[in-house]
DNA sequence: CGGGAGGTTGATCACCATCAACAACCGTGG
DNA sequence: CCACGGTTGTTGATGGTGATCAACCTCCCG
C-alpha cells in the first residue's frame, strides 16, 4: 500500500501525538484505547445499522464477517461489500449511512466515536489507507458486475475468498500442479447472488456445474473445496485464453 | 509556506508541521504550493497513465473530465469511474495503478508528488475525505451494474450528470412541474456503454427510445436536454412505483 | 466529394431471469 | 424415533432482456 510508511510510521505518529494539545489523540492505537471506544459481540444475521440511519460511529470488524448492502425501493438488493477482519465500515459521508450492515456469522466489532476519529491524526491516515484499499476492491467488483459472465463471477468470487492467501499468489506460477484450496462460505446462495448481481438459481447452477466438472466439491454444507485452483483461475476471465 | 499560517483553523496543523522534521508540509494547501507540485494541460483522449504503471504521482482534476477504466485480457473494458473537477485519482495501493486514466475532453490536472502527500497531515485527511466520497459513489454504481435494467442505467447516468445540481435536488419535490435540465455528454457511446456495463447498441437504443417518448432530445450532437426531469427520475429505479 | 469515425436501426441469438416443482436439511415437538 | 413445517438449495422448462452480427446513416473534416 503506497501510503504506508514502512518502518517509521508508528514512530512519527508517536512524535506527533505528544505535541497535539491535551485531549486530542494522535495514533490509531490511541483511538482504540479511548474511553469512548468499545467492543461489541453480534450474533448471526443481525443488522448493525440501516441505510439512512444517522452515522454516529465508525466500526472495525475484529472477527467474523459482515456485508454492506443497498436496496432499491422495489426490493432489489445489491450487496456492495463483504467485510472481513480489519475492515472499517460505517464511515459514510453526509452523516447518514449509505448502506445497511448485517453480520454473516457471529462477529466482533470495535465501535469508535466519530469525533474521536476526526480529531485523530493517526486515525485519519488509517482511514485513508482503508478507504483507498476499498476503492481498489470496488473497481475490481465493478469489472465483475459490468463485464463478467455468471461463470466468471462465481469463479472470481471463490478465488477471492480462498482461505490460504498464499495459494492465491501461487495460482498462476504453477499452472501444471493441481493446487487445492478451501473456501468457507458464510453466505447463503441469496447473499452470494446479491453480491454477484445474479439470481439464486444461476449461482446454484454454476456451482453444480463446477462440481460436475470436478473443479470444486462441497464439504460439510458450507465449505467448498477447490480441487484445482489453476483451473478455477482460468474461469475468472482474468486470464488470457 | 508552512511557516506562516493565517487562518486560525489551520492552527493545529501549523503547530504540527513545525514539529515534523524539516521538509514536511502540513496542510493540503501547502502541498498544492509545494515545489514538486505542477500543473499539466492534457488534450482530448490522452492517456494519463496505464493500468499496471508504477504509481509515482497523485493527480487532482482541476478542469475538464476524465475516466478510469480496467481491461480484461480479452479486451472487455469497464469504465470504473468518471472524474470531474476536484476529484483525486491515481492514488492506488501497492505502488502500481489499478486502472488506466484517460481524458474525455481537454483537461487540466495538478500532479502531486507521492512523498509529499504521504508526509502531509492535511493531505492525508483530504485524501481520506475524497476516498470516502468515492467509496459511496462506487456503492451506488455497484447497484446500477448489479441490479438495474438498461433503461434504468441510462436514466441514472443522465440524472447523475445533469448540469444544474439544484435541479437534481428538486427532482422529486415538484413531480407535477416538468423541470428541464441539460447534460453535456463528453463521452462517446462506447464510453457510456463501458461505464454502464452495456453495449454501444443498447445505449443507443435506449436513448432513441427516450427521444421517442419525449423525455429527452438532442442538442448540438453532444448535449442532451432532459425535458422532464421528474419523468426521467421515475425511470432510474430509485423511485417507488 | 470522399473517406472515416461515430451513431442508429434491424434481425437473430444466447445467456440468464423467471416461474415452478422438488429435494435436502434442520430444529421442534409429538 | 419419526412426523412436521420452514428454510435453503437444486433442477427443469420457458421466456425476455440485452448481446451479437450486420447494414446503413450522419457528421465532420479533409
Amino acid at each position: 500500500m503506497a501510503f504506508v510508511q514502512h518502518q517509521p510510521q508508528a514512530n512519527r505518529d508517536a512524535v506527533l501525538s505528544s505535541v497535539v494539545s491535551q485531549g486530542e489523540l494522535g495514533t490509531w492505537e490511541d483511538v482504540k484505547n479511548a474511553r469512548s471506544t468499545r467492543k461489541a459481540k453480534i450474533g448471526v444475521h443481525k443488522i448493525i445499522f440501516h441505510e439512512g440511519d444517522e452515522a454516529r460511529s465508525l466500526y472495525e470488524l475484529v472477527s467474523g464477517a459482515a456485508m454492506l448492502y443497498k436496496l432499491l425501493p422495489d426490493g432489489r438488493r445489491q450487496v456492495v461489500e463483504v467485510l472481513g477482519p480489519g475492515d472499517l465500515f460505517g464511515f459514510d459521508v453526509a452523516g447518514r449511512h449509505g448502506s445497511s450492515a448485517e453480520t454473516l456469522i457471529s462477529t466482533e466489532v470495535m465501535v469508535y466515536c466519530r469525533r474521536e476519529i476526526e480529531d485523530s491524526i493517526g486515525a485519519q491516515s488509517h482511514v485513508a489507507r482503508c478507504a483507498l484499499h476499498q476503492v481498489g476492491a470496488m473497481h475490481d467488483h465493478a469489472v465483475l458486475l459490468g463485464r463478467k459472465s455468471a461463470y466468471e463471477r462465481v469463479a472470481t468470487f471463490l478465488m477471492r475468498f480462498l482461505q490460504d492467501p498464499q495459494a492465491r499468489e501461487r495460482k498462476s506460477q504453477q499452472p501444471q500442479a493441481r493446487r487445492v484450496g478451501r473456501v468457507s462460505l458464510h453466505m447463503t446462495r441469496q447473499e452470494m447472488a446479491d453480491y454477484l448481481g445474479l439470481t439464486i438459481e444461476t449461482v446454484s447452477r454454476v456451482i453444480s456445474d463446477m462440481k460436475r466438472k470436478q473443479v470444486i466439491y462441497l464439504e460439510k454444507h458450507d465449505k467448498i473445496v477447490v480441487s484445482d485452483i489453476g483451473a478455477l483461475f482460468q474461469l475468472t476471465g482474468a486470464y488470457p485464453d
